[in-house]
Parts: structure tokens; sequence; C-alpha cells
DNA sequence: GAAGATAGTTTCCTTTATGAAACTACTTTC
DNA sequence: GAAAGTAGTTTCATAAAGGAAACTATCTTC
């Protein structure tokens, strides 16, 4: 018989792991922490304001992950009757519970480069 | 004159936004987190146990992410002097530090279901 | 009327990531 | 000696992601 797994293969680990995948799928791409991190300083931001903040960004890309991230009600995306029309861009409630998940990881980072550092010298 | 970025452009924010680069980078990658997930379980795991435990990956991947991980002195691989060879992975304690990382993900990744079910309700 | 700003979309191209299958090399079991 | 288990690597192929540049369309300023 063959063998199968047995350390995730139960339904709290299995569930974890799905929870694990959504997330990441959500936020999945080069840009989207970049942006929400932006945007959950929390001001107003127009098109051209988040294509000016987040740095390297093209229109395509910028244009594309605010569709998913919209989508996915992480922001609000928000016509105004001006001439010419101006967007705004913000944070939803929702999106502001993506918060500690970005303080974790940039916090790890941080503490990644400390290691690193620590590291050569010993050696 | 050109208009420049004006809320990222300053030091706390350009090292957070270099932090979660750099973490998302280790990170980077389909099957990471969930390599990093199993091994955290505390198990030494061999790769053939890795292989079943990690559904759906295959050898090339395994042996590709295994490798970045190792390199990055999150996961430590012991050769065994068996016959034939048997070789152990383990997560290191640095490796441990992304714990916190994980768990608020999948708390996130539950709270996420939690509130499409929710909205599905209302409308 | 040309230039520049608003907010994107579309096209074409390159790079990166992922995967299935075959293969190496050694050892034990049947 | 064939089969199956150990731990991978290599090859070939496709899928997904990302980017530069051109383009639409409207409006204001010089």
């Amino acid at each position: 018989m063959k063998k199968k797994a047995v350390i995730n293969n139960n339904l709290p680990c299995k569930t974890e792991i799905t929870a694990i995948k959504d997330t990441m799928e959500i936020l999945s791409g080069k840009w989207k922490f970049h942006i929400i991190g932006t945007l959950s300083l929390g001001k107003k931001l127009r098109f051209m304001d988040l294509l000016r903040e987040v740095d390297g960004i093209g229109t395509k890309m910028l244009s594309k992950e605010l569709q998913d991230l919209e989508m996915n009600q992480l922001i609000s995306r928000i016509v105004l009757n001006t001439k010419p029309v101006t967007v705004e861009y913000q944070i939803t409630d929702f999106g502001k519970t993506l918060i500690p998940i970005i303080d974790e990881i940039a916090k790890w980072g941080i503490e990644y480069r400390n290691f690193v550092y620590k590291n050569k010298r010993r050696v």
C-alpha cells in the first residue's frame, strides 16, 4: 500500500492550508502589498497619485491590481463628477484588517536584515 | 516641474517597503508557506515525507524550494549515514520566527471567508 | 491649435514560474 | 534479477506574470 500524508491530513491543518492559499492568492503579484500599504496610510489617492507613489509600477499593472483589490472589496473606487474625471481610491474598513499582516511582514523583513548582518560578522 | 511621490517618499516608509519586498521575495512561489507550515509543526521530515505531505508538489519544485529555504537558513538539511541515504529537513530557530506571519495570514484567510459569506447573505 | 493632465486599455514581447516525465545512482527486499 | 524505496537532477514544454509603448477620449491651459 502506498504511503499517505499524515501530518497535514487532518481537518484543522487542511482548513489552515486553504486559508493561507486564499490570502496569498488575494495578495498575489508584485504590487498588491505596496498599493495597500500606501492606501493604508489613510488618504484618498487618485490613479495618477498612486502611479507616482508606487515606485516602478506602470499604468497597466496599476489598473489591473486596483481592479483585483476592488473586486475583493479591499479598496473602493469613486468616480468624481469633475472635468476631467478624477477617480479616488481608498482603503475599505475590511482592507484595513490586512494591516496586521503587513506589519508582521515588514517587522520580519527588518529582523531578517539584522539576522543576516549578525551572521556575517560571526563568520 | 514633474510631480513626485510624497507619501511614500520618506525614510521610514522606504525602509518598510524594502522590508516587505525582502520578506515576500524569500517566501515567493506557490509552495514555501506550505513547506514551512508543515515543518513548523516540529517534526523532522525526509524528502519523500515532504513530497507526501505537501499536496500536489512534484520532486523538481520540492527540491528547488528546499534549496531556497536552506539558503536563507529557514530550514536545515541533514544527510544521515544510512543505506540508502536519508535526508532530514527541519525548521531552524530562525525559521520559527516566521510562524507569527503564517498565523496572521491563516487567521485573515478564515476571516475573509466569513466576510464573503456575510456579504452574500446581506445581498 | 499644440501641450499636458485626467484615467485608463490594448498590443506585443520577454521573463519567470511551474509541471510532467524520464533519468541517475545506490540499496534492500522478494 | 526484478521491483521498489532512498534523494534528487535534467529535459522539454506550457502557463502566468510583468513591462514598454502606443492608443482612446475628454478637458484645460498656454
